[in-house]
DNA sequence: CGTATTGTATGAGTGTATGCATACACAGGA
DNA sequence: TCCTGTGTATGCATACACTCATACAATACG
């Protein structure tokens, strides 16, 4: 299976007081958002995940926990980890105003960037029209 | 001074895992991106966000230590805390780069979210117009 | 059944984050 | 000069994050 290799290479933990648990547990959520990690996959194995980023097993365990209590994945002793399956899109006027308060949380790292907000809205379309292809 | 109070009141701390300084550090960041906090200006006092957020003063503080050491303000003993300059926009291909993998980032999180890229790009467009207008 | 793989669990030790309290140092204005 | 507001600093205490080491339990497979 590529998807772990790939999974993993996509993965950085940075040094920038965010608990690693936490980094690991936004990322994994994040490739799912992306469609990197699809459901019914098998997730990385917890040993895998800390040899790969040399920390502790009990660090993986502790972010795939919570991602596990967040419905996000389910445990499975002896067999491995899998991604569950994903939260409905949000609808109608929720999502209007979810995607309102995005807009202007990105505007504003744009700006703290220095990238020019519509380069960046112009890639998004881009690479979101590019992903519709695929599917 | 309004700004402060703009600006306090625009600013949330979650019980998420992130450390609190690292949430202070990144949301005073990311008001600078997004043009509430401009060079020259006051910053809260430590005393001020201290007792708004009901946090010690010593985390404030933390927080603080790092956006100076990362040249974002300037603190004066006995007077304040003050925005330095911020730093010049990207150029050319360092531009495009960070456009694009800012832009991965946020598909990504909107997918997490639930919410279409196609969607956001337009409103992180009207919104980038609108402040255009402004200037 | 025996072995390897994978998830689950515990304890010791170290470092960090946070809160609380108490000061000190410097600037500005009454 | 005195007072107030600001940043700077320290000690103490508690909780958490992380690592390391060492297991145990369940599953898959030959």
């Amino acid at each position: 299976m590529h998807t772990q290799e790939q999974l993993l290479s996509g993965i950085r933990i940075e040094d920038n007081g965010v608990p690693i648990y936490v980094q690991l547990r936004e990322q994994f959520l994040r490739a799912m958002g992306a469609g990197v990690l699809k459901p019914g996959d098998q997730m990385p194995t917890m040993r895998q995940v800390a040899v790969a980023f040399r920390i502790d097993l009990n660090t993986v365990r502790h972010a795939y926990d919570e991602l596990e209590r967040a419905g996000a994945v389910v445990l499975i002793r002896g067999r491995g980890s899998f991604v569950a399956e994903p939260p409905a899109a949000l609808q109608g006027a929720d999502h209007d105003a979810e995607a309102e308060r995005l807009a202007r949380q990105v505007l504003a790292t744009a700006a703290a960037a220095g990238v020019d907000p519509l380069v960046l809205a112009s890639k998004i379309t881009a690479l979101a029209a590019a992903k519709e292809e695929v599917q």
